[in-house]
RNA sequence: GGACUUGUAGCUUAAUUGGAUAGAGCAUCUGACUACGGAUCAGAAGGUUAGGGGUUCGACUCCCUUCAAGUCCA
């Protein structure tokens, strides 16, 4: 709608003698209960028009209309005037822009984004939190791919440390040579199986240690099993063959295991990160920091920051035995994502348990003077949490991915016969229909929220596939299609004239119009809950047309053959959209 | 102790980034030409936007404060 922005800005020139920017006017949709299409928002004008809201809207009004023949008639009530557009120009805009087949895609940008996301560990199998998270960054990725900009998919994996240690020790204490094959379990599972089994020992041993006089902390420190897996990292940092490729067998397993969750899930890489690769990194920066005074060194040769004065504390960068945290090893990778890409953005799909630690990175990055660390956004989601609270994984309290998945297309399933939807499909499309549906319902039960949400899941009650859903689009596509084949099998002229519209097309013009603003707002907030609502409103606007007007039915030729364009427009924004959040849709269902 | 995030109808949530009478879905109640697909549509009921103060033409949105939930930093 730049026309009339551009309109606005022309009126308040000729009617005031006065120059306004683009930015001083505040257009929005007219509510529903006003008669318009577009509304000026008069009340930040009337400081050039040095006259009250309704006149200044009069006004303005009265010359819109008749510069801009687009504009049907006008309206003020209160501060707010209210534009009709004509059927002509929605017509129009309807048919030179909407009914393109690139509408609602932008031209490449030439900037290059990194997003990472997934990140797991690979001492235990994937859960919903997991789930959350990548169904966000692989959604954010289409979303930045959608409104122009190069995109580089990437998972940094957690493959060492003392957590595999633990499982690596515990498969070799009670594991008889398990491999999935004999154990017929997932890789991930049969890992994750042993990482469960060395806590139980672990704690086992604790006990027993207080039992004989220990305190909490010295029986924690002292029980044979953990100096065990110590031992076994030492091992494993030393290079110790044996250790390592007990190392590389059972992380192989688990690589198969995400594999699959990864492809059920529908999501994907460009490159993969190893942190066995890179927990050495950073060093090199420290030393910089250090040599620029950004850094410095207390007596045990421990190096720090300060960060006081940005509200922040002191933090710990390098252990004064030059061996590295959590921050070093960020530090480094960073580098090495900006060396190898040199991307104007760099997204972290991380967890908000972890806002203070970006904060305080990002801060380090630009104190050491890498300007390209503007870029870098945290992308912060919250928790996902059970009605008993947070999911561990240790105590088993944790909803499994691929459980979860499994469990939502049996319901697909279930729901899709009960229905009695699947007459002439075969046993293949069935499959293929129930996943579509499941993993709909799922992907958009989780992206509907805005990200920085926290999320309450109740097992018990399983996710609606009506109303407010992913099936309900799903549904809505299906349902054009339908209208779609029939249409196709009888006749096929699909040039038309048309006199006017009804109500019902207007708004559904105006909200396909919508889509490209969706995505660019969905790509500058990072937020694929934008899509998801906006795809929602539009489903839900195509229903009520559906309902209230004849399609196939209508006895006018012209005005049969725009509702199929119209209905074939919505269904293919529809499938834009869903696309942009990881979701097919069926033709059938 | 300090910092961050969240709080909207019984439940799950939206609000064009400061705009009109806060909009949906689930659940509850009522209805839909014998259906171009009822996983739909129309309607009813349900709100002190956690509480209090402030900023202004105008506040769910910004500021201050209290409360609640969660997280992080030693």
């Amino acid at each position: 709608m730049n026309f009339i922005l551009r309109g606005t800005i022309a009126a308040v020139k000729a009617l005031y003698n006065v120059e306004i920017s683009e930015e001083s006017i505040n257009l929005q949709e007219t509510r529903k209960e006003f008669e318009g299409d577009v509304t000026v928002v008069v009340f930040p004008l009337t400081k050039v028009s040095k006259k009250n809201p309704e006149q200044t809207g009069q006004e303005l009004g009265a010359y819109l209309q008749e510069s801009l023949m687009e504009i049907k008639s006008y309206n003020v009530v209160k501060g707010f005037l209210n534009l009709a557009l004509t059927d002509a120009y929605l017509i129009t805009l309807f048919k030179s822009t909407i009914q393109r087949s690139d509408f609602g895609s932008f031209d490449a940008i030439n900037e290059k984004v990194v997003v990472e996301y997934s990140s797991p560990n690979t001492n235990k199998p994937l859960h919903l939190g997991h789930v959350r998270n990548n169904l966000l960054g692989y959604s954010v990725s289409k979303i930045l791919e959608a409104s122009g900009y190069d995109v580089v998919k990437c998972n940094l994996i957690n493959d060492r440390g003392i957590h595999i240690c633990k499982s690596m020790l515990a498969w070799l204490k009670f594991g008889n040579g398990a491999t999935p094959e004999s154990a017929g379990l997932k890789g991930d599972k049969l890992v994750g199986d042993y990482y469960v089994a060395f806590d139980k020992e672990y704690k086992k041993q604790v006990e027993e240690l207080r039992a004989l006089g220990k305190s909490d902390e010295e029986a924690k420190r002292d029980a044979p099993i953990i100096k065990e897996a110590q031992n076994m990292l030492q091992r494993w940092e030393a290079g110790d063959e044996e250790v390592i490729s007990l190392w590389k067998t059972m992380n192989g397993w688990v690589y198969e295991g995400f594999d699959k969750t990864y492809r059920k899930l529908g999501v994907s890489f460009d490159k993969y990160y190893y942190e066995s690769d890179t927990y050495l990194l950073g060093k090199d920066l420290i030393e910089e920091g250090l040599s620029k005074g950004v850094f410095y060194k207390k007596e045990d040769n421990s190096v720090w920051i300060d960060l006081r004065e940005e509200g922040l504390d002191e933090k710990l960068v390098l252990r004064g035995d030059g061996t590295s945290v959590y921050i070093t090893q960020d530090l480094g990778t960073a580098q090495l994502k900006h060396d190898e890409f040199k991307a104007n953005k760099s997204i972290y799909v991380v967890g908000n348990e972890q806002d203070y630690h970006f904060k305080v990175l990002f801060l380090i990055l630009k104190k050491l003077g890498k300007n390209w660390a503007d870029g870098a956004f945290h992308l912060s989601y919250g928790m996902v949490d059970l009605p008993s609270g947070k999911m561990k994984s240790r105590e088993g309290t944790v909803v499994d991915a691929d459980d979860l998945m499994v469990e939502m297309i049996d319901t697909a399933r279930k729901r899709t016969e009960e229905l009695g939807k699947v007459e002439g499909f075969s046993a293949q499309e069935k499959e293929s229909l129930f996943e579509m549906i499941g993993m709909g319902a799922l992907k958009y039960f989780l992206l509907k929220v805005e990200p920085k949400k926290r999320l309450l899941f109740d097992p018990s009650e399983s996710i609606d596939f009506q109303g407010h859903t992913g099936p309900f689009i799903q549904y809505t596509h299906a349902r054009i299609c339908s209208v779609l084949t029939r249409a196709n099998s009888e006749q096929t002229d699909l040039t038309y004239h048309l006199e006017g519209l009804t109500n019902t097309e207007r708004e559904l013009i105006l909200s396909l119009n919508k889509y490209p603003d969706a995505v660019l707002l969905a790509a500058s907030d990072y937020s694929p809950s934008v899509i998801a609502n906006y795809v929602y409103d539009l489903a839900k606007l195509y229903n009520k047309f559906y309902h209230e007007e004849p399609i196939l039915k209508a006895e006018d030729r012209n005005i049969r053959s725009f509702r199929l364009a119209l209905s074939g427009a919505t269904a293919s924004i529809i499938r834009k959209s869903m696309n942009l959040l990881g979701i097919h849709v069926p033709e059938r269902m």
